[in-house]
DNA sequence: TTAGTTAGTTCAAACGTTTGATCTAATTAT
DNA sequence: ATAATTAGATCAAACGTTTGAACTAACTAA
């Protein structure tokens, strides 16, 4: 598989040589050219909006490079796919894992959980809508959602479900329900809901509060609105500062 | 123009015959037969992921057919939309209303609050998922969302502020402020946010419940869990029976 | 009643364009 | 020289649209 965990444009094509050299061309620029305007463009108007020759033109390459290094329109995408994947992993994987394994730490300490809880949902936001790290990324899996092609399973093994399994240690902790129970994971779908809905329905958020994208002041803003109501879902108290050690 | 504001079939395609008598053969039914086709396949697959033939195969018409009354694919997109808000009005309508309604006769009372909380979440869920009186619909707006077309604007005039607008008012009586200010307006998005997670995200509801549809059994556990979490956002008491007349 | 006219609708065929893919030749760094 | 990469041309298929001839049902004048 030409699939090398490869972020972005990493180490050069190399075709599937085993020295790992930096080839002749800068053919691994265009690949990663390619990748990275396709990414956008099958995220704003989606597979069957976006034709190979604006593929082309927008990574400025020729048409017959799409074949050549993806071996397809349809390739394309799928490497697409992957880069979303390992795109999203270093946001994504270490989240899950603090999460999983700060509620084990705190465990009983119910002010604990509602830190973690303000830390948890802040970090969400900030990485998916602060500064622009990941874009079409997100744009694109919520894509996936309604019109699931067949990468989508890949997806929702490797970044929906590790992320709710992660949120339901939370919320199991929070209500003393095992992280399984069929409550447990309708009410972690909610929360999360809760914070993608300001991506998901963006222009919507938008249009009602004035605004025409997320600056810092209004993601604090939402924080502001967000993070009480998810504690209060949970029971849990207000989150405190987190300022001073102790 | 062709455009006669005929919401699916009602009355006949009459031209503009002023005797309102059924025309020659029954252009209305194909009309009301593409409007129908296009509406679930431009769903479930985008403007640019159907073609005309398909459109005309899938509504058993000739392919020219979709010009001769649309004028177009685009032409017939744009009347889909029309067809979309004409359907939703009956249903959105009288529900924005009764909100507001009920809402101004409950004012203080705040188990009364709860209760028509209560009904209204219970009416959107069966109404807009359960027996699939609304379905394309839903899934055709939702694109609109995140791929915003010209006729983007008129849904959010005519159906997102309305629901929301009225939404805000439960929510500023439930919490003592003003039904316009900014944390009204978050809070209020939020909680309609939640519900229509269970559309959004469908696809990943199920994944995690093990599901594949929603029956009325799987919609009451939703809103088992998901009540609850709104009258606790808006700290509201449990919502009672209302079986009884007191 | 009847024959002729007309408007509304459907149809198969063809229009010119764009699609994704492929091919050959030229170019490039080693 | 050699192998990787690109440019430009070309392909069949599919695209959205248009065409002109049919067909149908209603109206009109005899």
């Amino acid at each position: 598989m030409t699939s090398d965990l490869a972020t972005s444009e990493s180490h050069a094509a190399a075709g599937g040589r085993p020295d790992g050299r930096q080839s002749r061309s800068d053919g691994a620029a265009s690949r990663a050219r390619i990748l990275s305007a396709a990414g956008k463009l099958f995220a704003s108007r989606g597979y069957s909006g976006v034709s190979t020759r604006e593929l082309a033109r927008a990574a400025r390459v020729n048409l017959s490079a799409i074949s050549y290094h993806f071996g397809g329109k349809e390739g394309l995408y799928k490497q697409v796919i992957q880069q979303l994947l390992d795109d999203t992993e270093p946001v994504v994987h270490p989240v899950a894992e603090f999460l999983t394994e700060a509620v084990e730490v705190a465990r009983g300490d119910r002010q604990a959980l509602s830190n973690i809880c303000d830390a948890f949902v802040r970090g969400l936001l900030s990485s998916v809508f602060g500064d622009n790290r990941i874009g079409w990324q997100m744009a694109l899996m919520l894509r996936e959602f309604h019109e699931p092609s067949k990468q989508f399973a890949t997806i929702l093994d490797q970044r929906i479900h590790p992320m709710h399994n992660a949120v339901a240690t939370l919320v199991g902790a929070a209500t003393g329900r095992p992280a399984d129970d069929e409550e447990t994971v309708l009410l972690t779908f909610l929360i999360i809901a809760q914070c993608m809905s300001f991506g998901t329905a963006r222009v919507v958020a938008w249009a009602r509060m004035g605004w025409t994208d997320y600056s810092p002041e209004r993601l604090a803003q939402v924080a502001g609105v967000l993070i009480p109501t998810i504690l209060r879902t949970l029971g849990l108290p207000p989150a405190t500062e987190m300022r001073g050690s102790s």
